[in-house]
DNA sequence: ATTGACTCTATAGTTAGCTTTAGAGTTTAT
DNA sequence: ATAAACTCTAAAGCTAACTATAGAGTCAAT
């Protein structure tokens, strides 16, 4: 089963959940590009595109900035070790700086949980009563 | 070991590496409360107020919104069940949405790593080369 | 063949989250 | 006691990331 490559914008926007104005703007800032042009000046995209933006969806969702996400879509493999040793660097930076989101996102998780468990009668729902008290006294294990 | 429990804005400022100007702002949005002014004004916040800001900072860096924040800094157990209720489904909501975040960051993570490994050398660097390539080929498993 | 849905470019407007500016008073270190 | 550093309010300005508007052309279904 061949996947469909050829996109105009008001299908990638109602397969992504965004506005064609959206993808229009993502496109003028280089995310992503038409792959071909109708004689109309209609825009067309490929799958890979499509990609692009669910890629451009997921990142957003966490925090980094369009620039950023620029810089990740942008992060290949070459074949010269000048730019490998980039690469190196660049994915090494970025990961440190994922792992240190994953590790805020799951303090707050827990906090949260605590929070949760703690409702309608959990133990500790005398001492602990908002996410900055749990945070703290979890900080202090 | 006593901890301080006066701050001027602008040592709230050197603490947490923000702006004075942004700490008025917060202030302003009603994320932070200054828990006492002086005769002339000068606003003057307590400790818990510090760790607000330090959630703050943290919330913001995997992005949540300001609004968000707020919601979540309001978060707390009432004495009562109607309330009690409320914070259940809250935190449950939440605990959802920082759950799919942290996957996605994973999922980020691990390409990045993929294309970390495949530098100079690796026995991937033939297949793969961008960040999208590892993810859709690890999707495929 | 025509009409309704879609797309184009260009430009202006919007919202969130600050930053800057201006002018005036306050604190603190010498 | 005075100057440097700090703080105040109010209002304007800025950047990122869109959204909306206008006017014109295109495509698809009847």
């Amino acid at each position: 089963m061949k996947t469909k490559n050829r996109y105009k914008i008001g299908e990638l926007a109602k397969l992504t959940g965004m506005t064609v104005e959206a993808i229009r703007f993502y496109e003028s800032k280089n995310l992503i590009q038409a792959s071909d042009r109708l004689p109309s000046g209609y825009r067309i995209f490929n799958a890979h595109e499509l990609d692009k933006l669910w890629f451009v969806r997921r990142a957003k969702a966490v925090g980094f900035s369009l620039d950023e996400i620029s810089e990740l879509l942008e992060l290949r493999l070459h074949p010269n070790d000048h730019s490998c040793q980039e690469v190196k660097q660049v994915t090494a930076d970025k990961m440190a700086q994922i792992q240190e989101k994953i590790d805020e996102l799951q303090s707050i998780h827990s906090s949260l949980n605590t929070l949760h468990q703690a409702c309608c009668g959990g133990p500790e729902s005398a001492e602990h009563c908002t996410i900055l008290q749990i945070l703290n006294s979890e900080a202090k294990l």
